[in-house]
RNA sequence: GCCCCGUUGGUGUAGUGGCCUAACACGCCUGCCUUUCACGCAGGAGAUCACCGGUUCAAAUCCGGUACGGGGUACCA
């Protein structure tokens, strides 16, 4: 059954780089409008000025952007729309809901140190309630000293709401102090803001985190208030790191352009993220996008914090890697290497942008089923470029091998790849078969020594692959320089 | 401290009162494949379903308490 009119938004504050946590509650409205035909409303809750960051903005949408997450309005900036909350929050003070409080920072900081002395819980007496504070005597001392217009909260009571993942919750009211909803700089808080554009927006499903759950009755109280319906609520619970603490930067990348840049695609970021938090209820793992959007729902969100497993995140993303085509994944192998030339990578300046790009559609199958992240990509393709190998002379020679035999096996080796013109796996893997035959060695023990050679690496693609995409020449090259290693 | 939410192998999840001697995926281990690594394939170890009590003929599943974890407690969002 589809909901013609989910309309949702995702609504983060420029306050810096956009978190993991923060994708996934994007995904989530995402997903949901996508899955039920609807809106996804992009807006920017820029209230708080002194934590206001100006790349901000421009990261998050970039975040998205990169995740093919596209919205249908905004974005929407609440700092643009200043009078609106202004004028509602003074409809509050005439309706009675709220009203002026000038008491000084001061006099809070001291009220809530006597209250910590006295063991009681820290919270606004509510003094401010008393003093009747006329709008003529706000616009005339505003700019003079610090004026709030504060929500008057009922004495009593239980306020419950329905979580659309953990259903009924109760706050009693006596726990809520009356709480500021325009600060003195004539910003709302966002409690007052977001309720104002959720309800002008239509927004039919708030879907947010976790950390949202006990200002929800104020919430709840707003709209009472202005006798405006309620949204939904759905609140997810957060991600955590492996230590169970929130994640943050000491788990490794935390902003979602960082996995940008260490070589993970969107799509798989999407999906493992989709997965933390919530599942399709069959054994589905790796989806596509449409998938996920017709398996997802908001009753199999769950209602617990999920541990961010980087692990399994590396495996997700290897296996879309290996689904890519040659041409996709070479492409982004060739994004991946030029940029990190640029930062000084591995493949520096002697590889000519040329040269690799003639190999890039050679190489990408070689390394595709090696590689977790786009960013491997570089090391496993750095043999093929340099000449200048680095080896070892113990490398060379396999445990119970005669060295003169490796010497021996090497320069015969040189000879057979002499007289080759047809260089293609199949062929070459053949003639050294033989070859290892004639010097009565077992295949191992002579490719063993030759991989060393090409590569100066224990490990590579299938030797003959290999040594067709280094050549001829190289091969016999690094052939020679492997046995003067072994002469000295 | 107080309030709210949660708790199934190391991790993500399945399970919605009998099919659970608890399933799947990641990770880990073993074997196979192979010239190595990786991929792939076949197996394996790993959970007294946080604990205690209750309801019931029957509980991972319902109820209560405890413990533990997380969130909130701002003129931040």
């Amino acid at each position: 059954m589809v909901n013609k009119n989910v309309r949702v938004r995702f609504a983060p504050s420029p306050t810096g780089n956009l978190h993991i946590g923060g994708v996934r509650t994007a995904i989530f409205n995402w997903l949901f409008a996508k899955a039920n035909n609807g809106k996804f409303i992009l807006r920017i809750e820029d209230t708080d000025q002194s934590r206001y960051d100006e790349n901000s903005e421009d990261s998050i949408i970039k975040s998205l952007n990169w995740l093919s997450l596209d919205w249908d309005e905004g974005p929407i900036r609440q700092s643009e729309r200043k009078s609106i909350y202004m004028e509602i929050a003074k409809k509050l003070i005439d309706s009675g809901w709220a009203y002026y409080d000038d008491t000084s920072p001061e006099e809070l900081e001291e009220l809530r140190k006597q209250q910590i002395r006295e063991k009681k819980p820290p919270r606004y007496d509510n003094r401010g309630r008393y003093k009747e504070i006329s709008h003529e005597y706000y616009e005339q001392n505003k700019s003079i000293k610090p004026i709030v217009i504060r929500f008057k909260v009922p004495d009593g009571g239980i306020k419950p709401f329905i979580d659309e993942v953990r259903g009924k919750v109760e706050f009693n009211l006596k726990e809520i102090d009356d709480f500021v909803i325009l600060k003195s700089d004539g910003m709302p808080t966002y409690h007052l803001a977001h309720v104002i554009d959720d309800h002008e927006m239509k927004i039919s499903h708030v879907i947010r985190g976790e950390e949202w759950i006990s200002s929800t009755p104020r919430h709840v109280l707003i709209h009472d208030a202005l006798g405006w319906d309620y949204p939904k609520y759905v609140h997810v619970s957060l991600i955590l790191g492996k230590d169970k603490a929130k994640l943050s930067k000491r788990h490794g990348a935390e902003s979602a352009l960082d996995y940008k840049d260490k070589g993970y695609l969107p799509e798989a970021i999407l999906n493992f993220l989709a997965l933390l938090g919530w599942s399709p209820g069959d054994n589905s793992e790796i989806m596509n996008i449409q998938e996920i959007i017709n398996k997802f729902s908001i009753d199999r969100i769950l209602g617990h914090p999920a541990v961010f497993d980087p692990e399994k995140l590396e495996w997700m993303n290897g296996a879309y890697i290996r689904n890519l085509g040659d041409e996709e994944l070479s492409e982004k192998i060739l994004l991946e290497v030029n940029k990190s030339k640029n930062e000084g990578g591995l493949l520096s300046e002697s590889v000519s942008k040329q040269l690799l790009e003639s190999k890039i559609l050679i190489l990408t199958p070689l390394i595709r089923e090696r590689i977790k992240k786009i960013s491997d990509s570089s090391y496993l393709l750095e043999y093929f470029f340099y000449d200048e190998l680095n080896i070892e002379k113990d490398s060379l020679v396999p445990k119970k091998v005669d060295i003169n035999q490796i010497i021996n096996g090497l320069s015969k080796s040189i000879e057979l790849l002499q007289t080759v013109d047809d260089f293609n796996p199949e062929f070459l893997e053949e003639k050294f078969r033989n070859l290892a035959k004639d010097l009565e060695l077992k295949a191992g023990q002579l490719f063993f020594p030759i991989r060393i050679s090409l590569t100066g690496r224990k490990e590579s693609p299938p030797l003959f692959d290999t040594m067709c995409a280094i050549g001829k020449e190289n091969s016999i090259n690094r052939l020679y320089s492997a046995i003067n290693i072994l002469n000295n």
